[in-house]
DNA sequence: AACTCGCACAACCGCTATCTT
DNA sequence: AAAGATAGCGGTTGTGCGAGT
């Protein structure tokens, strides 16, 4: 079947729309189908990744803090270019997010390094045990970043513990990472995956998947979609 | 004001893993 | 068990924007 052109390149704002009201419909899985019905002249993968990088609602914007960028540093050293894995410790951060920071952030440094290559190490240097070095480095050297005891939300990693009364506990870092140590443990005791519940189940609550044959009897008319006039969201 | 450069971000591509039939 | 479909991951490239010259 000729394959009606797919638009390509950035996304407009139409588009966004149009795909966060059909993932709020159908949710965020079937990417293919999503890309169909939606009418949207995307792939499913285009989609997918559109939503997961940009329009997915636990998104958190702006700087990496001082604390994510070392939990980056500390998760690379560990696991290496396993951005998915590393994203799934910095809550509202995508491994697209991450794998750019690091990234820009690599070549930054290597720069650097270069510039004064003849220097010894410097403990801040750290940045350089990417995954090419295959160790654990335990040590990797991370100084404390913030000078007074400020910590917002997002410093502390984002992770929300319980309402303790009054106060909301968010977790420190240090038990960030006890958390990763845990789980890399129980990964290697179990030898299973980790299973992250999506967030978009929260966010999505009245998401329920059917069956193919249910998504038919109920939906008919997008599976014999002809392409229609988008107008879902004009007037 | 014009130009260059670097950074941050968005998006695509190819491949692999997992699921479904 | 095999084949096809789908989802996800990591690498790479393209683009916009602000800072510096």
């Amino acid at each position: 079947m000729a394959q009606a052109e797919m638009r390509k390149g950035p996304w407009m704002e139409q588009e966004d729309l149009q795909l966060a009201f059909y993932v709020n419909l159908f949710g965020d899985r079937r990417w293919d189908f999503l890309a169909k019905v939606s009418g949207l002249r995307r792939t499913g993968k285009s989609c997918r990744l559109r939503w997961v990088n940009y329009l997915h609602p636990g998104l958190k914007r702006g700087k990496m803090t001082p604390q994510e960028e070392r939990l980056i540093l500390e998760l690379h050293s560990k696991w290496g270019n396993r951005w998915s894995r590393i994203a799934m410790k910095l809550p509202g951060r995508t491994d697209n997010e991450i794998k750019n920071y690091w990234r820009t952030h690599m070549r930054k440094k290597a720069h650097d390094e270069r510039k004064n290559n003849t220097s010894c190490f410097s403990p801040s240097s750290s940045f350089s045990n990417s995954s090419s070095f295959s160790s654990n480095s335990p040590d990797v050297d991370f100084t404390p970043i913030k000078k007074n005891n400020e910590r917002n939300f997002y410093d502390a990693g984002g992770f929300e513990k319980k309402n303790d009364g009054d106060k909301m506990k968010v977790y420190s870092m240090d038990e960030i990472w006890k958390d990763i140590e845990l789980s890399q443990e129980s990964e290697t005791m179990n030898n299973i995956k980790p299973i992250m519940p999506s967030p978009i189940c929260n966010y999505c609550p009245n998401t329920l998947w059917m069956s193919n044959e249910e998504e038919t009897k109920m939906f008919p008319q997008f599976y014999c979609l002809d392409n229609q006039d988008n107008t879902f969201f004009a007037g």
